[in-house]
Parts: structure tokens; C-alpha cells; sequence
DNA sequence: CTTGACAAACCGTCCAGACGGTATCTTATG
DNA sequence: CATAAGATACCGTCTGGACGGTTTGTCAAG
């Protein structure tokens, strides 16, 4: 009987607490880092409280995939609504959120979902799942030679971000994004 | 004391074996998969044996990082060696790797370095120390923004190869094959 | 007073690594 | 060359701890 137990409930908040935290403890440790009860002690809450919300591990995990597939979907659909060509306008908008992603500090639980999704194979089942529907959603518009190798090139960029393999220089990165860009409208 | 106990040792003939379990082990499971146990049996040999090649299992990982970064290494030289060019010659030789790296079947044992590599915290370091070495190495040829984009191109293949997430018709891999050499000569 | 939101103790399993041993190989010496 | 003396390559069991999950208890809000 401590803290959480007393204050006012606020389970929508925990919930998202739990989410945060989880991201938080797979970018510092690992994928092995995330266990259920170091996530629950760093949420400052139970395990029990943990195992309401989620009740098992996958359902944990399933929940960040979800969470963050979701703000990532918003994203690009807000940056295709502000495109007016619509060749490639999925590929620019991807590339937008990809190179925004490398450059926002804080914006690293996106950053431990690629983790958590090469760690588990049913998660990569997830993501697999994930791109094989907006391939085929924009199949008519996104899926020439040019627009792949845009993606493609991306997501290596964000793989280097990951890793912190790369040193890239801003001005550079610009130069990429603009010859990417370029490539997209081919 | 049984079968390898009374066969005639080969100790370096088990090593190679214990890691090539240990590769199969982690794409066939994930990397959870990987316990001594697992490997130890897998590779027909106990677990006493298994850590008295490697005395832990970070070293177990370590000489899995090794063992494939070195294959790469030997194969990109085999590569510069054929290529006349400076400008963009271990770019060039990257993509090559990288690229047979996707079409062939069983170089799965590759694939499954990237996945620990994310997992392992200390790994990533390794990762890290070991592109930085090879930018340093070839800065006077290789550090066009051109050779940085097919380079981050060619990783996001591999990664979408680890992923399955992508089905890229071999027509179209070629042909972006092409291009990604072009760029390297720009 | 019922129900949702937690806490806290507990359980079974699995795993990394330690340990004490045995079999085979190598080397040095007489 | 023979062989003793180690060194090296393994075997198989045990243990302590971690981890996922369960169960039971508690409190606050409606």
C-alpha cells in the first residue's frame, strides 16, 4: 500500500507511464532489459498493477508496437495531406518522419520498437504485416524502383541512428533527404 | 562421457560447429533462443564443454561477432581488390557483399549478427567501433555524400531481407544495384 | 457494496555459470 | 623410443538467482 494506491486513479495515465518506461529501459539495456518487473518498478508501480493493464508480456509488447505504429501512422498521413503530388507522396512523407525521427532527441522510444521487432519473431510478423499493407495501399503511386530505394535509403539511415554508427553531418543529411526526395518524383 | 569424449578431439572442429549452432539458433528462435543449453546440445557437445571454448556467454556472442565481421571483412577486400576505381571502391565492394548477402540462402548466419547486435547493448559498441574504423580507413574515397547514401541503401535492404518485409523483384534489385554504383562514383 | 485499480507475497521454470571429474593429446626427459 | 607429467579438451551435476505469471489482499470511487 503506497503511493499509486492513494492517489487519485488515473489508469489511462499508468497505462501510457508503463508504455514510456518500457521503451525507455529496451533503448538503455536492451531488449533483455525490459522484464516485467523492471518495468514496473521504474513506472513506480506493482508488478500486480503492471499485469492489469497488460496481461502478459506479448500483450506488453503488442501494446508498444501498437502505440507506436500509431503515432507513426498519424504522422505520415498528416504529412501527405500537406503534398500535393501524388507520385511518391507516401515515400516523401515516410522520409519526412524517418529523418525527423534521427533528429528529435526525444523521440527514441520509435527507436527501440526496430529492436524489439528484430528480437521477436512475432513481431516482425507484426511489421511485415504492417508494410505489406501500405505497399499495397499505395501501390498506384509508391511503388516504382526510385520510390523503394527512397525507403530503402531510410530506413538505413534510421538503422544508423539506432546504432549511432554514423556520424552525419546536418548539412549533409539535408543533401541526402533533398536527392532522395529527388528520387521519389522519378 | 560420451560420444565427443571419446572421439578424436578436434577442438577447433567443435568451436566452428558451436557457433555455427549458435547463428541457427538465433534465427530459427530469436535471440532468446540462444542459451547454453540450447547450443551446448544442438552442437552434440555438453555444456562443460561448450564453456570451456567460451567461458561465458558474452564471450560466446563476442566470438559470434568475430567470427562473422571477419567473413565480411575478407569478402569485402576479395572485392577491392577486383576493382580498378579508388573513388567509391569499398563502397562499391559493400554493396556487393551486402547485396549477395540477400540472395543467398544460406548466409542466414549474417542476418542473425544484425539481430544481436541490436539486442546487445555491448555489441552495438563493437558495431559502432568497427564502421567507424572502416570510414576512417577509406575517408579519402569513400566519404562522398553519395557513397553515405548507397551505403545507407544498401543497409536498409539487408534490413528489409532480415524483416521479409519486402518482396523486391530481382529485376528491380539489379537495377538498383545499378544506381547505388552510379551514386558511388558521383 | 460492488467493482476497478492496484499491492505484495508467492510459485514453478529456466538459465548462466561453478565445479569436480575424466579422457585424450603433447612434450620433455631418460 | 618409451613413458611419465602435465596440459588440454571435454563431461555431467548442482545452485543461486532471475523472470513470467498467479493468487490473495486492500483501498478508493461510484
Amino acid at each position: 500500500m503506497s503511493i499509486a494506491h492513494h492517489r487519485r486513479k488515473q489508469p489511462e495515465l499508468v497505462r501510457q507511464q508503463l508504455l514510456e518506461v518500457a521503451a525507455r529501459l529496451s533503448l538503455e539495456q536492451g531488449a533483455a532489459g525490459v522484464t516485467l518487473d523492471a518495468v514496473s518498478q521504474a513506472a513506480g508501480v506493482s508488478k500486480g498493477g503492471l499485469l492489469h493493464h497488460f496481461p502478459n508480456k506479448m500483450a506488453l509488447l503488442n501494446g508498444l508496437f501498437d502505440d507506436l505504429t500509431g503515432k507513426m501512422e498519424r504522422a505520415i498521413e498528416e504529412e501527405m495531406r500537406n503534398d500535393p503530388v501524388a507520385h511518391g507522396r507516401f515515400t516523401r512523407a515516410y522520409l519526412s518522419v524517418v529523418f525527423a525521427l534521427g533528429e528529435d532527441p526525444d523521440a527514441q522510444g520509435w527507436q527501440v520498437l526496430t529492436i524489439a521487432l528484430l528480437s521477436e519473431p512475432h513481431l516482425r510478423e507484426r511489421w511485415r504485416l504492417w508494410v505489406a499493407d501500405h505497399a499495397d495501399e499505395f501501390i498506384g503511386t509508391d511503388s516504382s524502383p526510385g520510390c523503394l530505394l527512397a525507403r530503402f535509403a531510410a530506413d538505413g539511415l534510421w538503422l544508423a541512428d539506432i546504432l549511432k554508427s554514423h556520424d552525419v553531418d546536418q548539412s549533409i543529411r539535408q543533401a541526402m533527404r533533398a536527392q532522395l526526395v529527388a528520387l521519389s518524383l522519378q
